[in-house]
DNA sequence: CATGCCATGTAGCACTTGCTACATAATCGC
DNA sequence: GCGATTATGTAGCAAGTGCTACATGGCATG
């Protein structure tokens, strides 16, 4: 029984110590996911995080898996209720979306999941994929009903948009802003 | 003398550290920059990086102020003989520039960067931003000499191309390409 | 009631982490 | 040449790492 929905005996399952081990890398990150701290957040021992996931690779994996379903979530969510107009109002939403603080822990996140995939670790390039793609959906969604290329347009918004975030983490939002400005989207 | 320039009877300085010491964490990556692989990769022992550099943050920071010495001479030797045309060149130029193998180290390395500014750490900003900058004046020097806004074209160029850049890393390259050819850079 | 499985606690192991104490060789100013 | 500073080796420490061995309670099924 790898993956069961009973679970009536049980009161330490893999879904019940997920939610609490997610919020731990969420607030502390990949870097200080280490197997003592976590299981601590999740009122429980190192030696039942390997009972339950086997070892710790399958537990972070699982656990950035859990993370970009919560993203998903959160995208869902903020869903806007009326389309936007142009493409410079969907950069406008992004960018504010991304600013708000339930966003924060994701952000920080994000780029540990980026480095982490440059250096060819499989789970952290699954979980970055997954969570791209929704981003690239929503953002399709999020679209503007007259635009010409709505599938381009999503893409290079995205591109924009992870470009001027990056920028923003680093403290470069100023040169973010200025070069947001200077593209073809602000000219009327 | 914390800082001198007569090594006349040192045989291992910072100075002749540093290089050896910047190759590994290029090659390796921060998160396996630890003291004793350091010191064996630069011939000498943990004992004597602390001896030299004082703690492990003081020599982290030292390293990545180092490389981003040797990045901003990488990309001096990479200044293009000839302008570039439009900005279209300019991207065509900065992407294929990234994606030379002596660049690969770099990239790996920047991201991991990012990832530790995003968590405030110190030496890791200063570092993320010197070579941001750099690349910007880079960038500025690379815009097409009839460019109606070259300042605000090159914050541009530099938002989109990072975008591009990280969603090569995570492996949705195709996502930024297909991003790119919606932009206004490839509307004839 | 017995048997066996699931879940969990307690200890511990071998290894790595940053850093320090202590001794000693080399070298420099005098 | 001598005393002081500089550079280096050897050992080690306390904490943290992933993971394992062993025992043991509880529960369900025979």
């Amino acid at each position: 029984m790898t993956t069961r929905e009973s679970a009536t005996k049980s009161q330490m399952s893999r879904e019940t110590l997920l939610p609490l081990l997610a919020g731990h890398v969420l607030q502390h990150g990949l870097a200080s996911a280490s197997l003592r701290p976590l299981a601590k957040a999740a009122g429980t021992s190192d030696r039942m995080l390997i009972y339950h996931f086997g070892n710790k690779d399958d537990l972070i994996r699982q656990i950035l898996e859990y993370i970009a379903g919560i993203y998903s979530a959160a995208l869902d969510a903020s869903m806007g209720d009326e389309r936007a107009k142009t493409r410079q109002d969907v950069v406008t939403r992004v960018l504010s979306h991304m600013r708000e603080p339930a966003m924060q822990p994701f952000l920080a996140l994000w780029w540990e999941i980026v480095a982490g995939a440059a250096r060819g670790t499989d789970s952290h390039s699954e979980a970055a994929q997954q969570m791209m793609e929704r981003l690239l959906e929503w953002l399709e969604e999020q679209m503007p009903e007259d635009d010409p290329d709505p599938k381009g347009g999503a893409r290079y918004l995205l591109t924009l948009t992870e470009g001027a975030q990056m920028l923003g983490t680093i403290g470069h939002a100023r040169t973010a802003r200025e070069g947001l400005l200077a593209s073809d989207l602000t000219r009327d």
